[in-house]
DNA sequence: GCAAACTCCAACCATGCAGTTGGAAACCTC
DNA sequence: GAGGTTTCCAACTGCATGGTTGGAGTTTGC
């Protein structure tokens, strides 16, 4: 049978990304996810050096998506709950992501995957927000970055926090577009000058 | 030597709290624990079954915990930018607890612990909050529940979320004072009437 | 003061798991 | 098309880990 190396590499980071964000790095199997993969799991050790190597890999093919897919540009800004709209529907479109994220937050005391490029990525976001609020659109009430926090916090603990927000809300509160609303509404309350 | 199996059975408690908090539910070590505690690991199956067992008697007594030492009374539910302060200093004066919910959280897809018990308690704020709004203390342009909810993300997000915290707003922002700041005026601008 | 019941431990057990190895099949080069 | 290289796999290794066992010390009830 012909070779793929490219198509086995990226089967084994697509079943890693599915198993990493259901068990998270301690709780995840490499057995299952070369299984998964319908590969065998030596590739892995070749491809990503080890089960540590492996979740890094997932992190940062999935950081690369969320930045390409939910800019912040100075004008978009100006309308941060907007934004947090957008944030809540691709993480509701690849609810891998956040559960990633916070595995990671959670679990790795150490130096953060792509970290000195992830704090330039969110340093442009915070410039766009400082921006924002020196033309009067959004409050100076807190700093921007404090904002940026804020906004994230209200979209991404509705991921991470399932079981709080279905004894909070309650089961029918659950529903999406309920929420999605809510999430926009409170982050525009939050920014608003 | 005499016996003192309650506090036998409190060590094992501290260290399981200790070990789940800084691990989770698949990281933990169960000689780790029982090593920590200085007992023998098979009490750990006597008095709690098993891994998991002990996991949600460790939960249940740190949500007994926070239950006791952060209410939110109808009082208490006019102003929730205070209630976001006390939130934040018991997480930051006892740094296990939100770890351990979101551990939770993100590794059990199935029934959370005490379920029933919680969700009644997170239905009385969820009341308090209710009759502030009807008051007119509190807005009412989102639910009651979306308001608890809100800020619950607001204050938890921060310790769950360190990492992205400290590339967001810069390790000085860090500071906790001024984060407690920036949350509690959050809150506040997020619930205002 | 003795027998039954309880607490505790050292050592053990079985299995699950990350990571390796040896070699077979496909590909590349000349 | 031979020789070397690369991709891939089945089977293996060794250790860490959750859970158990047999028995020794301690308490309780009578």
């Amino acid at each position: 049978m012909a070779w793929d190396t490219e198509a086995t590499r990226r089967r084994l980071l697509d079943a890693a990304v599915e198993e990493f964000a259901e068990h998270g790095p301690a709780g995840a199997r490499v057995d299952r996810i070369a299984r998964s993969a319908g590969v065998n799991k030596e590739r892995i050790y070749q491809y990503f050096g080890d089960k540590e190597g492996l979740f890094r890999a997932v992190l940062e093919q999935e950081l690369q998506r969320l930045a390409a897919a939910v800019p912040l540009t100075q004008d978009q800004a100006t309308d941060l709950g907007e934004y947090a709209g957008r944030l809540f529907d691709h993480h509701t479109d690849h609810p891998h992501f956040i559960r990633l994220l916070h595995w990671e937050g959670l679990a790795t005391g150490g130096e953060a995957v792509a970290a000195a490029k992830r704090t330039a990525l969110q340093h442009e976001k915070v410039a766009a927000i400082a921006d924002a609020q020196k033309r009067g659109l959004v409050t100076r009430a807190v700093s921007a970055g404090q904002l940026l926090y804020g906004v994230m916090a209200l979209v991404d603990w509705w991921f991470v926090a399932p079981h709080v927000v279905r004894m909070t809300v309650g089961a029918d509160g659950v529903e999406r577009t309920a929420q999605r609303a809510a999430v926009v509404e409170l982050a525009r309350r939050m920014t608003a000058p």
